[in-house]
DNA sequence: TTGCATCCCATAAAATACCATGTGATACAG
DNA sequence: CTGTATCACATGGTATTTTATGGGATGCAA
């Protein structure tokens, strides 16, 4: 099992766009870039296409290879395989961090999704996400509101547990097609 | 079956976070990190999402990759599956047991959890709960009250056997979409 | 020449490694 | 068995190293 990116942390956007990446999200860099040794600088991906998010994705080397060979099983020239590689090859750029751990979003990134003095880190497993911080706040609302909209025990509102959203079948979705 | 934690005991917590772990917990982080061979320390992963929960929640490696599994069979994008992403990965944090068999809880962590000089230890089995020590007293407190709220069996409820519990169907619940 | 993007250097605070001790439990020799 | 040596555990302190963050100088391109 690859490492995976855990936690999240609020860091210093300076004017220069430089802002550093948590140290732990780091080391799984490290580990999800082939081409990394001791003494160089991890590279990963950001994909910045905002469809429906109004955060950057941060991928490793290995995670971003395996997702573009997932883009491929679908019909070449197809809607859908267009769209994702749009969102996902078009909306996307190639980094390699810094010596003292940082990376560069540049201005019109920043604009994009409103960053200005701080960025939020918030790691989801094999991607991390970096946040204009009210909109991450507003986002994380937004999540406990649906949880607290919902009885999903005979325990009480307050006794809500999340491993009880695992005990259900999965929701279905519309394929749009 | 993976080794289980048991028992409770409760450690000094000094003025940089650091936490001594119950010496059993320890042989059960050690025979649940795929990595650990005797000389290493072990890794293990702290949940620190508090929705409904006043402890921290400490998971082997092994458990926390079959928690993920489970949590990867949830429909991409969907809100529970964000929600999961959020509670597990977002708020949890990999660490690993130092050469005395301390880990360390830091400064944020131990303000969100009201974490001070001391903390109590509670194993629940796959997991263990690391607690304020008035708040688990709280806990325990309350659950004995549940059980003295009910009648569970025809021998009053002085004779109330924990075991009765199991003689139950369990609990319904929504799916919430 | 002005706006960016790099590269190099600097530093305070935080995190980690390293070393030390008391104490209780355990093993072992006599 | 019984005194003693050994070991593991919980806990404390100090020394190093990493982080996160700032600034300036350099190169280049519009």
């Amino acid at each position: 099992m690859a490492e995976r990116f855990r936690g999240e942390s609020t860091h210093k956007v300076d004017a220069k766009g430089r802002v550093s990446i948590p140290a732990a999200y780091r080391r799984v860099l490290e580990a999800g870039d082939p081409d990394w040794t001791t003494g160089l600088f991890p590279t990963l991906i950001l994909v910045y296409h905002n469809k429906g998010r109004k955060f950057i994705e941060g991928y490793t080397v290995e995670a971003m290879d395996d997702l573009e060979a997932r883009i491929e099983t679908l019909t070449l020239g197809s809607r859908r395989r267009r769209y994702m590689e749009h969102a996902f090859s078009t909306q996307s750029l190639q980094v390699q961090i810094d010596p003292t751990g940082r990376l560069v979003l540049s201005q019109s990134i920043r604009d994009k999704f409103g960053i200005t003095s701080e960025a939020v880190f918030a790691a989801t497993g094999t991607t991390f996400q970096i946040w204009e911080p009210a909109a991450h706040a507003k986002h994380a609302a937004h999540m406990e509101d649906w949880v607290d909209e919902n009885d999903w025990t005979d325990d009480g509102k307050d006794n809500f547990d999340p491993l009880v959203l695992l005990n259900m079948p999965p929701a279905s979705v519309s394929t749009g097609e």
